[in-house]
DNA sequence: GGCGGAACGC
DNA sequence: GCGTTCCGCC
């Protein structure tokens, strides 16, 4: 099994922003337009179901389910080295670079930055889950976006007026996005 | 829904 | 400082 990596705490070249072979889940993978036996059983596997369950039950019990994976969410500071729990800004960066979360959220115009919104209250759960101020109430949609309305006023990210769509203002791409043209990285530390 | 003011908390 | 909570307005 190659390109296999795992998270190892001691392994200091671990950047979460490069996580995305951690473990790699598409839609495609729950499809169950081919039922063959081997995707059926590691699909069961994955999830720990008797391998009793009936293949039809599957897709609609748990293809929506991506298990939590805290450490996958984790910030390395640049200049004291300790993990902590992102910014809001830098979940959204994560979260979008992450491909077992297409399903989450996406970009619709990477160059520009501007990303979209798909599954609004599971993306507000998943916040809630990683953030750093915990609080006893539930992370909503409606607050989750607030908070990315907060950075309009910090050109972190900018306004598009438009439903479920959220935009990373020049500043941001420069600043944490790879300038694929003449690929130099610029400040990829968060 | 999106927006942004206001009060709040850690 | 960085959101969180609430909410009136569009």
């Amino acid at each position: 099994m190659e390109n296999f990596t795992m998270y190892d705490e001691c392994n200091e070249n671990f950047d979460p922003l490069f996580s995305d072979d951690m473990f790699n889940i598409s839609s495609d993978d729950f499809s169950m337009d081919d039922d063959s036996d081997i995707i059926l059983t590691s699909i069961k596997d994955w999830f720990n179901l008797p391998s009793t369950t009936n293949p039809d039950d599957i897709l609609d019990t748990y293809s929506d389910e991506i298990p939590l994976n805290r450490k996958e969410w984790l910030i390395q500071d640049s200049p004291s080295q300790r993990y902590r729990a992102p910014r809001l800004f830098e979940f959204l960066i994560l979260l979008l670079r992450k491909s077992h979360y297409e399903s989450y959220a996406s970009f619709t115009d990477q160059s520009k930055g501007i990303f979209q919104v798909h599954r609004p209250d599971k993306i507000a759960e998943l916040w809630q889950a990683v953030k750093s101020r915990q609080s006893q109430q539930k992370m909503t949609y409606d607050k989750f976006a607030r908070a990315i309305r907060w950075y309009y006023k910090s050109n972190l990210m900018q306004k598009t007026n438009t439903r479920y769509t959220f935009q990373f203002s020049s500043k941001t791409l420069e600043k944490y996005f790879i300038d694929e043209n003449n690929n130099s990285s610029t400040n990829l530390l968060l």
